[in-house]
DNA sequence: TAAAAGTCTTAAACTAGTTCATTTTTTTTC
DNA sequence: GAAAAAAAATGAACTAGTTTAAGACTTTTA
């Protein structure tokens, strides 16, 4: 059978931990809605309840809180092969605290709570799949967790470009700074320091 | 059927999620191993392999990891009810970088390698209990490092009494500030400014 | 394609948190 | 229950990161 390229990608990411035959990839499809967003649109914004989960197949958007003063803390930049969205808000339906905000002109396939749902139902192996994609972020978030509190700006910043150098490019300095935690001025100060080593 | 404290206690945060027949209750007890650890044992060092995963029925520990320094980054405080260990290396079988101590007497269930695997084979349910307690581990560290990222520590040792509040007095104050990400001596400082509010 | 808006750089004055050194208090150990 | 060891408090000098402000550069929009 021959998929889509936004097809592939998601099966792809799926196949890294469980197989599906072909009628069940089929079915998998059939519960994804596609999704576009313009640059600087948004995804969700505060106060939404989080309708989806998504996986983006083009792009790059930027998930944020603000906090009291108005200032931009990121949680993460998703780019083509991640997931997004606010898991706590899909699971318990509350309101999120998050903006997802594209950065680029992206594309992506979200599962809704109803099809989310319907998954493990008709095809039991997806709990497996979530169980190992939770896990895994959890290894990745565990260790986020620890650096974020335990080393200095200027080594984190190091840490994103070696991990991440595809996202450095594409993002700005200024959402940088709010995902490394810091001011867009000591940002610059960082980066003109550690280039010119 | 009549259970012991431990076992009650590991069922209860079992049935969070899934419900389980009688006989699988004795099944999944029969695949678990009961360890106790005085004060000051490890129940893991940097290097091992980690061979099980901890569900701990009575007692505190200590997880953390060494910097270049020395200087130890307390990446948790596990205490009855919480699952510990190193996942990352349980299951990638690659030496783990964390030590866990007990700071108490400590007694804990441990599921080893095998017995996990074995474990989704003979009750698959739990491949649906995994995902679900991974998926709220996940929304907690997601949470963590962004506070971890933009709070003061003042604020993270406010946010880490209100949420931990049975924890706060069992542990040193020198192990609450390689929790928060400070010195002890900043510690010291912020707990007497707090107090004196 | 000009104007407007946003981003980046630089610098000076400031604040949160560190380091080092010393003393007091609490806990552990025999 | 005394001695030793570890934890906590305090203070002075230091460093990483913030704030505010202003000018240069780049991107967006009409």
């Amino acid at each position: 059978m021959n998929y889509k390229e936004s097809h592939t990608l998601i099966l792809n990411n799926i196949a890294r931990f469980i197989d599906l035959t072909e009628l069940e990839k089929q079915k998998y499809l059939s519960l994804l809605t596609e999704t576009k967003v313009t640059k600087k649109a948004f995804l969700m914004q505060a106060n939404d309840v989080a309708k989806y989960e998504y996986f983006i197949t083009k792009g790059c958007l930027k998930v944020y809180t603000l906090d009291e003063d108005g200032t931009p803390h990121i949680s993460m930049f998703a780019v083509e092969g991640y997931w997004t969205g606010d898991m706590a808000s899909f699971m318990t339906k509350e309101p999120t605290r998050y903006f997802i905000k594209a950065t680029e002109h992206s594309e992506l396939l979200g599962i809704s709570r109803p099809n989310y749902d319907l998954l493990f139902q008709e095809i039991p192996k997806f709990e497996k799949f979530y169980r190992m994609l939770y896990q895994r972020s959890l290894v990745n978030y565990i260790r986020r967790s620890n650096h974020g509190i335990s080393l200095t700006a200027e080594e984190r910043y190091i840490e994103f470009k070696k991990k991440y150098p595809n996202v450095v490019n594409r993002i700005t300095q200024k959402d940088l700074a709010g995902y490394i935690g810091i001011t867009p001025e000591f940002m610059s100060k960082i980066i003109t320091k550690v280039n010119q080593k």
